[in-house]
Order: C-alpha cells, then sequence, then structure tokens
DNA sequence: ATATAAAAAGACCTATATGTCTTTTTATAA
DNA sequence: TTATAAAAAGACATATAGGTCTTTTTATAT
C-alpha cells in the first residue's frame, strides 16, 4: 500500500527515537544498517523529513538525527502526508477524478470503509507507540 | 491504494460487460472514451486482460471485447492479482521483507486487519455487481 | 478475392520512484 | 585554528509505471 520511501521513513523515524531514549543521536549510515535500508537514500528521505520538520538534525562531529520534542507525538499520518502527500486518503478507489459520496462510484460503500479504516488506524499510531512496542519485545524493528 | 492501470482494468471491464448485456462487443477505442483512460495505453491493458484469461477478445471486422462466460464472476482480486501481482495483499505494512504473525512487526495487527479487509472486499466485489450498480443507477462509472 | 475494421504487437517515449556517488557545509574536539 | 565527523546538497543512474505511435495480423463484409 505505502511506497518503500515512506516504509523506510517510518522506521527510521522508529529507530531514531529508540535510539534517542539511551541518549544516543544516530546518523543515517548507522541508520540505514539497523533499519536494513538503502544508506544513501536514507539519509535523503531523513533530509525531507527534516525539512518537513518531522525530525531534527545536526551537522559536525557528533551530530546526528533527534527529536527535539520527544513527547510530542507524530501520527503515521504525518510521515504519509509528508511523502506521499495530502490526496492519499481521499482518491476515489475506483479511479475516478474525485471521490463523492453524492455521486459516488459503484466501489464506493465498500472502498470508503477500508481506507477511513487505515486513516484512522494511522492517525492512532504514532512512531513513540510503535517504538514501544519494539522496546517490550513485542515487537521487531527488522527481519533477517 | 491500486496503480492507475488496476483502476483503468476495472472500469473497463465493467464497461465491457455492461455491454455485453446490451448484445455489443466495444472496442478499446470507445471502451476508452467512456471510462477516461488513454486510448492505446488502454488497448494494451486490455491485451494483458486478455493473456490472463479475463476476458475475450476477436480480431477482424465486428471483433471486440466480451466475456465468453457472463455468469462467471470475475472478482476485483482476479484483476488486482492479474495486474499488481501475487503478493499483493501479504506484503508487510511496515515494509520487512514478510509479513509473519508469530514475529511482527510493530504495526501488524492493525495493519493485517485493514489489509485483510480490504482483502475480503476485492474478494467479494465482482465486475458483475460493479456493473449492476450501475446499470440500476445506483453508482457511476466515470465523472464529468 | 479484396477492402475494411478491428485487435495484437513492437518500438519508442515520459514521468516518477528508487538508489548511488561526489562534493560542500558545518559543528565539535583536539 | 586545524582536523575530523557528521549532515546537506547536487549530479547522476536505474527501475518501473504510465503512455504514444506505427506496423502487423486476422476476421468479416462486399
Ligand atoms: S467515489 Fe469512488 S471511492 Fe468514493
Ligand atoms: S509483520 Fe508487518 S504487517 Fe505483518
Amino acid at each position: 500500500m505505502l511506497g518503500k520511501t515512506t516504509e523506510y521513513a517510518i522506521r527510521a523515524l522508529v529507530y531514531i527515537y529508540i535510539q534517542n531514549m539511551e541518549g544516543e543521536r544516530p546518523g543515517f549510515k548507522e541508520i540505514a544498517k539497523m533499519i536494513d535500508s538503502p544508506e544513501q537514500f536514507t539519509g535523503k528521505v531523513l533530509q525531507n523529513l527534516a525539512r518537513a520538520e518531522l525530525v531534527s538534525s545536526m551537522k559536525g562531529r557528533g551530530g546526528g538525527f533527534f527529536f527535539n520534542e520527544p513527547t510530542n507525538p507524530i501520527t503515521l499520518f504525518k510521515v504519509i502526508e509528508a511523502i506521499e502527500g495530502k490526496e492519499y486518503f481521499s482518491k476515489c478507489g475506483f479511479g475516478l477524478k474525485r471521490c463523492d459520496a453524492n455521486n459516488p462510484c459503484p466501489l464506493h460503500d465498500d472502498y470508503a470503509y477500508v481506507r477511513d479504516s487505515f486513516f484512522k488506524m494511522v492517525n492512532e499510531k504514532t512512531i513513540q507507540s510503535l517504538a514501544n512496542k519494539i522496546n517490550k519485545r513485542e515487537a521487531t524493528l527488522n527481519r533477517l
């Protein structure tokens, strides 16, 4: 459903958050290694996330990526919106120019239910909540 | 969620089915006009659907696209599978190599629910059921 | 038989997503 | 104040999706 770029973004932010809790500020090379993503490309993705102010970065020795306000929850929606664009959760599943409940496509009722479930989910889940699951060993960040 | 190619495919098959019920065998130029899709590209997509045996075609004068067994229901899943590939509904939403409920990613429970709802939906909906909604004027095939 | 109308095929093009390599900028430590 | 370690930036490179154009094949009507 989501593009690889978005997947890298979410995994990277989760890893950064976990490391921040340990007092560390990881760099993109370390991040890429830990989340199993292409190194340079992950750097680019993190640059974009920093521009979108979803994460902060410091150049120079001792620099790396970190959250300025770790208590401010970042929903997955914010990440998806920043990378896939604002329209992601409002498009018509049948491919019409717009989704319009008052003049629906034949898929509307059922598709809108699925789409809205997804939307609700990504608004509930946050980088922090995913990181906590991993810290509690209830989930894994990567796969061998 | 779905690619444009898949959207064109579904709309094209629905239109073909509707026309078949009227005793017509539309060609790809007519189809493209009616579903508002690029003409030549729609031709290519229909070629692929014909190769996948989701629709039949006849060359030559009086030819066009049609269903050999209109009573044999075609689920949207069959169309998605033919175009997006077999893996579409089994991928991990967090981007791990595989989805594995026994060693889940932190998104697994919630993502799998959404993904499986979508899967269930596309297995229930058929080209025929969508076409019937349109014929009953309960839904629209296109948008001005 | 021949003309015609249609899909099939093949070569090509464009845009976007994904990914790599090299150079520049900047914060810190020594 | 210089060396170093880090992100930022920019120029490429590759893959895939999406799209167009031209030629070939084939079924039918005349
Ligand atoms: S009109 Fe198609 S999904 Fe709403
Ligand atoms: S393991 Fe990630 S969705 Fe199942």
